[in-house]
DNA sequence: GACCACTGTTGGCGATGTGTCAACGCAAGC
DNA sequence: GCTTGCGTTGACACATCGCCAACAGTGGTC
C-alpha cells in the first residue's frame, strides 16, 4: 500500500494517523465481514503497531463504528460533491422535472462514489447490531429530507415519511441492478425511479391515508 | 432454556441433536451479530459441550451459514405454510385481483413468521460475504419467480426480474415500517404493496424498457 | 546547540474465543 | 457378558483482543 511507504516509526500528527488508519480499515471492511478482519491486519496494512489501532479507537467494535459512521453518513452528504455549474438549489418547475433532475443528480453521486455507495447499501446478513443500525436509520431519516424537500412536500407526515423509506429501498436495489449485475442501465434506473417516486406521491400516499386503521396492530 | 432439561451428556439422535443446537444459534444470532456470540454460548444454551458445536457444523462460520440458509429460504417457501382454506393455486380473475390476493398472502405469512422474516430482512451494516449473499440471492430469485407467477408474467425477461428484484427490496422495507416501526398498519402496507406492484408491472416496466441504451456502461 | 517535557508509538502480558484430538461411556449386536 | 460403534466430552494448541509500561521522536527553552 502506498500509504505504508513512510519509515516505520514516524511520528505523525494524531489526525492524519487516526486518519490513515481509518481508512485502512474501510477499505479492509468494504470487502470482508467484521470477524474476518483483525485489528491486526489493519495495523500491519497501516504499517503500525496493533496497539496504536486500540490507542486511537478504543476497540475494534469502535473502529468498526467509525467505518459504518463514514461510509453511512457519506453518500447522502455526497449529494453536495457535485459538478461546478450544478447550483445547490433544486430547479423550478413542475414536480415531474424536479424529481427527474433530483434522480438525476442522485445517479451521479452514486455512480461517482459507488464503491463506498454499494458498501452501505449492500450487505444483508441477520444479526443487525442496534448501534450499526441507529447509524443507518439516521443516514436514512437524512436521504428522506431530500426526497421530500425535492418533491416539496411536508416532512413531518408519518405515512409519507415511511412510503418514502420504503422508496429510499427501492432506490438501493435499482442502483445495485446497475452497477453490480449490469442488468438495468443508467437510463432504466433513472426511468424507474422517477417514474416510481412520481406514481407514488402522486396516486400511492393518498390511497394508502385513507387506508389507515389505527386501532389494529400487527397481528390483524 | 426448555430444551436444554435433558440430563448433561445424554446421547441423542444426530439429526435431533444437531436441530437442536441449530435452533438455538438461531435464536442468539437473530438478536446478536456474528462476533457477538460465542460457540461457548450457543453450547452451554444447547446444554452441550463446545466441542460438540463443531464436530456437527466443522466451524463457527459454518454454523452461522447453516441459520442464514434456514432463515433465508424458509420464508419463500413458507407461503406453502397456509391456512386449510386457502388453496395453493392463485385465484382467477383479471390482474388486479390477483396481485391483491398474492400480497395479502404474503402479509399473513410475514405476521405469522415475522421473527424470521425481519432477521433476513434487517440489513447488516456493512461487510458483506460471499457466501451469505449467494444465499440471500438465491432466495431473492425465488420470490421473484412467485411474484411473476402471481402477474402471470414471463419469467425469463432480464429486465422484469431486475424490476421485480428491486420491488422485492421495497417489500421489505414496507414491512419493516409495519412490523418494527409501526409508521403503517397492515392494510397501508397491502395497499402500497398492490398499487407499486401493478404500477410498475402494467406501466413502469414498458418505459424502463424503451430507456435501454446497451451500450452504455454505468460511467454513462 | 544542549537539555527537557510532551506525547505519539511500540512490544509484551493476561484473558477470551476457536479448532482439533484422543479418550470416555452409553446403546445395540453376537 | 463381552465387543463394537459412535455420540459426547475435557483438554491442548493457537490466534486475537484490550491494556500497560517503556521507548523515542518532536518542539520549546535557555
Amino acid at each position: 500500500m502506498s500509504t505504508a511507504a513512510v519509515p516505520r516509526g514516524r511520528r505523525l500528527e494524531p489526525d492524519v494517523r487516526r486518519e490513515q488508519i481509518l481508512s485502512c480499515a474501510l477499505r479492509l471492511f468494504e470487502r470482508r465481514p467484521y470477524a474476518e478482519v483483525s485489528t491486526g491486519e489493519i495495523a500491519r496494512t497501516a504499517g503500525v503497531a496493533r496497539a496504536l489501532v486500540n490507542h486511537y479507537f478504543g476497540t475494534k467494535r469502535g473502529l468498526y463504528l467509525e467505518v459504518v459512521r463514514r461510509l453511512a453518513v457519506m453518500p447522502p452528504h455526497a449529494v453536495e460533491d457535485l459538478p461546478a455549474g450544478a447550483a445547490d438549489d433544486l430547479p423550478d418547475g413542475d414536480l415531474e422535472i424536479r424529481v427527474a433532475a433530483s434522480i438525476e443528480r442522485l445517479l451521479g453521486v452514486v455512480a461517482r462514489h459507488h464503491g463506498m455507495w454499494l458498501a452501505t447499501v449492500g450487505g444483508e446478513g441477520l444479526g443487525r447490531d442496534e448501534e450499526v443500525e441507529a447509524i443507518l436509520r439516521e443516514a436514512d431519516e437524512i436521504a428522506t429530507d431530500r426526497v421530500l424537500a425535492a418533491t416539496g412536500m411536508a416532512s413531518d407526515d408519518i405515512v409519507l415519511r415511511a412510503v418514502i423509506r420504503s422508496y429510499g429501498a427501492l432506490v438501493k436495489a435499482a442502483t445495485r441492478e446497475w452497477l453490480v449485475r449490469g442488468t438495468l442501465c443508467r437510463e432504466q434506473v433513472h426511468m424507474l425511479l422517477t417514474r416510481s417516486l412520481l406514481t407514488l406521491v402522486s396516486d400511492t400516499v393518498p390511497l394508502v391515508r385513507d387506508a389507515a386503521t389505527p386501532g389494529r396492530g400487527w397481528r390483524g
